[in-house]
RNA sequence: GGAGAGAUGGCCGAGUGGCUUAAGGCGCACGCUUGGAAAGCGUGUAUACCGCAAGGUAUCCAGGGUUCGAAUCCCUGUCUCUCCGCCA
């Protein structure tokens, strides 16, 4: 969300930037006209509040000395119908303004390329050697299910379609991934692991702009009743579709300090999503699943810190994929196809020789002050007696089930067993080889 | 789920209808004092919005209501605490 300030005085700024992010720009039409309307219906009812004031304090005074009040309390009462009136014309409009400011995405970066969608998504880099192999690679999702670690149908049967059943070393596999990426990120990326709750209220995710625009991608409890479009509440339950959304309401409306530089959190949490409006896509395998799990890493800085902690947490996230010798590429988002709330997305996109193609593993945003005011979120700068709002980033570090899947395809031997990899093994009580589970009468 | 108590500024805490944006204390900032410090003394110390400005408006958990006037009275909700019940 932007200042209401700043949009004032930079509409054609706005109009043509977020023209590059394929934003109508009759959007902000009525903007102006909103904003008068607004600000001189305040103007009046706050002129005609005043006198109201001033009339009650005389009247008290007159009651005290006994005098006669009944004819400045009926003028009093006219006033207060008065300004009852305009209130509620400046409410209108406030709650319009608002609502037109809500809708808009944030800005993209100077440093974000133009483009409409992942077609003009710039490649930045490139890391690893994609592995051949002397047989044809197979998709995660045989591999998982020839070996016994993987099972979708089970998983249907038990939940419906887009879950998965792990098993055995598949399951464990699945816990060292996650307790690598903590480990990693708290003991040479300088972390602090938290572990929020899973549920969530609708006041955080406006915080974080998923509501109010995304609630279909979503899953919302309706324990405290159905949601009502637009409203914010602070009991009522959603699931995470990221730790993000938890993490970065840690400190909503909180004045926090910022004098010893960023704070940087990482979580590891299970996301759940909808998948509304992708029906027949990806619907083999654990690419896309109601639930997975995600190590996610969260920065709260200050305005100057923001960039190279973007860059810094990009690099915390590729470093996962280097530790485990997965093959992958940035790819620096275009306007187009960044999120809403971004300003800056880099993708890690993981190499699958099952399907012969790059997968995004890990996006990594720079959100500068966009979630900061809806969530309001502000620190006070050396010296400066007013607090500004921070600047909040998050990136996936990694993306678990996408990361399991990337090692069994890239792991895959001839026989159908897939080697674990070294930086792994620790975790997986010195396991070096995942080979076809006997999970005796398991099964 | 049942019964009860509570929610006031960065923190503690007073305040049952007008003289309360809110006493007092702590903390913090600045100044005086001092060889220096502590103590002491003094001054200051919320946010948002409207307004060119002067200034004004709103906010004592939230939302409604009563009243000429609400931190204060009434209703609803949320959260916290205590006890009971249930429970991983």
């Amino acid at each position: 969300m932007y200042d209401l300030a700043f949009v004032r005085g930079n509409l054609p700024l706005l109009e043509e930037r977020l023209s590059l992010r394929g934003v109508d720009s009759s959007l902000l039409d009525g903007f102006s006209s909103l904003d008068a309307e607004r600000r001189s219906a305040i103007t009046e009812a706050e002129t005609l509040k005043a006198q109201r004031n001033a009339l009650s304090a005389e009247f008290g005074r007159m009651k005290r000395e006994g005098a006669e009040t009944t004819a400045i309390a009926a003028k009093t009462l006219a006033l207060k119908e008065k300004t009852e009136q305009l209130e509620a014309v400046a409410v209108e409009a406030d709650q319009k303004l608002r609502s037109l400011l809500e809708s808009l995405p944030n800005l993209p970066h100077e440093s974000v390329p133009a483009g409409a969608s992942e077609q003009e998504n710039f490649c930045e880099k490139t890391w690893g050697e994609i592995p051949s192999f002397d047989f044809p690679a197979k998709p995660h999702w045989e591999i998982g299910e020839h070996l016994g670690i993987l099972d979708f149908e089970r998983a249907a049967k038990i939940s419906g379609a887009r879950f998965v059943l792990q098993l055995g070393s598949g399951a464990r596999l699945e816990r060292a991934l996650a307790n690598f990426m903590l480990d990693l990120h708290t003991r040479e990326h300088g972390y602090v692991e938290v572990l929020p709750p899973s549920l969530v209220n609708s006041r955080s995710l406006f915080g974080t702009g998923q509501l109010p625009k995304f609630a279909e991608d979503l899953f919302h409890c309706d324990d405290k009743g159905p949601y009502v479009a637009g409203e914010f509440q602070e009991n009522d339950h959603w699931l995470i579709p990221t730790a993000e959304v938890p993490v970065t309401n840690i400190f909503r409306d909180e004045i926090i300090d910022l004098s010893n530089g960023s704070i940087s959190f990482t979580a590891w949490t299970p996301c759940f999503r909808s998948e509304a409006g992708s029906h027949g896509k990806d619907t083999r395998g654990m690419i896309r699943q109601h639930q997975f799990q995600k190590v996610e890493l969260v920065k709260f800085t200050r305005p100057e810190d923001s960039y190279a902690e973007h860059e810094a947490l990009t690099r915390h996230a590729e470093a996962v994929l280097e530790r485990l010798g997965l093959p992958y590429r940035r790819m620096l988002l275009c306007a187009g196809d960044m999120g809403f709330s971004s300003a800056k997305t880099y993708d890690l996109e993981v190499w699958l020789p099952g399907q012969q193609t790059y997968r995004e593993i890990s996006s990594c945003s720079n959100f500068e002050g966009f979630q900061a005011r809806r969530a309001n979120i502000r620190y006070r700068p050396a010296g400066a007696r007013k607090a500004e709002f921070v600047h909040t980033l998050n990136g996936s570090g990694l993306a678990i089930g996408r990361t399991y899947l990337a090692i069994l395809e890239n792991y895959q031997q001839a026989d159908g067993s897939v080697r674990i990899p070294g930086a792994l093994q620790p975790y997986m009580n010195g396991e070096t080889v995942i080979t076809r589970q006997s999970l005796g009468r398991a099964l």
